[in-house]
DNA sequence: AGCTGTTTCAAACGAGTGTTTTAATCATCT
DNA sequence: AGATGATTAAAACACTCGTTTGAAACAGCT
């Protein structure tokens, strides 16, 4: 095959290697080396390695946010056309269906989710911030959502039980490529669609759970 | 106030730093400056930075750990003698409330609460693997009790939203000392008392989803 | 061909890392 | 007091890090 561009090849190396290891455990060196890359070509194409980071969210992370936001509106559309709330599980399926969707679209796919998924609990701020302020208005616009398919709720109420979705969500990209807990003695995990069909009921239920 | 001695004060120091920068991201001259410690006492008191990660975890999990296996024995062993099932909700309260509990044992727990709840999604395996081990048994007897709890359940939809609530759990744990989304315009986050409440109510909810 | 701007390359830079070494200090015992 | 073992101290070790440098190779052009 032909092997892609210099840009191109950087980006999925540390892509995979962002995700498998974590931005600082990460070298530059073991990029390059990756790659098959000269060790300056990194700060050549991007700058620098903060800069790198930001290219290789970037690159994944507007398409799918784009995905993310038409289901979202669709949703949202529709419901006003039939003058009716949206339903929560449909927000949710626009939410978080796109995501793990997106695995599927290419090789290096699954590492990017592998990536986003840990963005949340970083430590950094390097790759919290930059996560956060690309995900925030697409966040917005399923909190309104819910907002009208849950009226019950207040809006700390509705905003408590969205950081545990999204903490349940966040660790099950973590996990994807790498089972939390999958020990002997434990059943095999679910495939990928059952898996997003389980995580749909499963925060759908704790969205409506009683006051 | 008399000051600790030096190993306390190099764990208290740790313990903060590698809960709030991240393991890799924390340097022995970081630590050693905090504790106003020498550099070379992390050596000669631990031996190695991963083995006093190792002390950090461990000084503080196993008797958390032992708290929670007390806990969930009482229920299970009340629900036997009334020869009914256990409740999920008593067995996820067992399971939950000690670790939040927990934070307001000392001054260090929050950062040790942070800690762990990022073990989970940690790429390295240094941390993740120190800490499965340790919650492993625990997380067992959790798992047979739901499974009476919840005998409808398989084995494999149970444990996937175990992790969903392994995930929501830690998730809300890193976010304790640092919001993830608290920005302008979202409402204030709960107290802590009231997040473990709907915690539980929200993992209840999705456990008992139809499947 | 020769020139021009872009990309690659090997090498080095300075700063920071965990760890080790060797000597000095301290506490505790006979 | 003096000797013994545990602890602390300053300095250096070998290594890796992200970044920069300046020359070489390549491209596309007139």
């Amino acid at each position: 095959m032909p092997q892609a561009d210099t840009k191109t090849r950087i980006l999925d190396a540390a892509e995979k290697l962002f995700a498998r290891d974590g931005f600082h455990n990460t070298s530059m060196r073991g990029i390059t080396g990756l790659a098959r890359v000269n060790l300056a070509a990194v700060n050549y194409h991007f700058g620098s390695k903060d800069a790198l980071l930001l290219a290789v969210i970037e690159r994944r992370i507007v398409p799918l946010n784009q995905i993310r936001q038409e289901k979202l509106q669709t949703v949202l559309e529709k419901a006003q056309a039939a003058g009716q709330p949206p339903s929560a599980r449909q927000l949710l399926q626009a939410f978080i269906e796109p995501t793990l969707a997106f695995r599927s679209s290419g090789p290096g796919a699954e590492d990017f989710i592998a990536l986003i998924g840990r963005a949340l609990s970083e430590p950094d701020e390097t790759v919290r911030a930059c996560f956060i302020q690309q995900v925030l208005p697409i966040f917005k616009l399923l909190f309104a959502g819910l907002h009208q398919a849950l009226p019950e709720l207040s809006d700390q109420i509705l905003l408590t039980r969205l950081q545990f979705t999204m903490g349940a969500m966040s660790h099950m990209m973590c996990a994807s490529t790498r089972p939390v807990l999958h020990l002997p003695g434990f059943p095999e995990p679910l495939q990928e669609t059952e898996m997003v069909a389980e995580l749909i009921s499963f925060v759908c239920s704790g969205l409506e759970a009683p006051c």
